[in-house]
DNA sequence: AATATTTATCGTATATTTACGATATACAAT
DNA sequence: ATTGTATATCGTAAATATACGATAAATATT
């Protein structure tokens, strides 16, 4: 492969593609519906919701914040996750901008 | 790793994170606004507007027919790729279904 | 001060994805 | 029949993703 291509694309197809990477694995959906139930919650909760492991649920937060998806607060030892609203409601739009061009709804 | 544990999540998470990783390349997201546009196209007429070979711009279409997004019909020696509107609606409302459960909007 | 709690990161193994050229297959046209 | 056109697949290389245990770092608690 030596590098990949996706630069060559628009900015905005680039930032769809990276939000839909963001949820391309079922952990991190689990994660979402669980951070908007919960309101607020530290890894360890979900942790004991999910059947993985601490350190892999970790990267699976790292991911959702990387696209800025999720907010996590540093308090104290723990760390509080957030779903953050703004970056949802800009996902959701852009995906619904998506469809309206590409599918007759 | 060994082996994945994606089967460990609900049917629903699943098929939403396969949508989305359908999603997740930028090529892919143009591939479905090229056939849309076109409404109906040859492989050969979107790896001239893509900057990607044949045989990558072939295992894109692979990957969007894999999840039903899009259809491919043989005609002859050619292979028409088409929109799939029902399954993209399908997509579009459980992603829809998501957005309303995770944010407030 | 010592211990417990919480989470990120490191190291590692394996699987998957992305990319390409070369080739095979299938059909059309000459 | 031969040639040309179109596309999928094979082989391959490199990058990225997924998963875990072990460890480090940071803060509470005793």
């Amino acid at each position: 492969m030596a590098f990949s291509k996706k630069e060559e694309f628009t900015e905005e197809d680039i930032w769809l593609s990276d939000v839909a990477k963001a949820l391309s694995h079922p952990a991190r959906i689990s994660i979402l519906k669980i951070l908007a139930q919960m309101n607020v919650c530290m890894c360890g909760d979900i942790v004991e919701l999910l059947p993985l492991s601490q350190s892999t649920v970790s990267q699976h937060l790292k991911e959702l914040k990387r696209v800025g998806l999720i907010t996590g607060e540093i308090d104290g030892p723990k760390v509080c996750y957030c779903i953050n609203n703004k970056v949802l409601v800009e996902a959701k739009a852009k995906l619904e901008e998506l469809f309206s061009q590409v599918c007759n709804c």
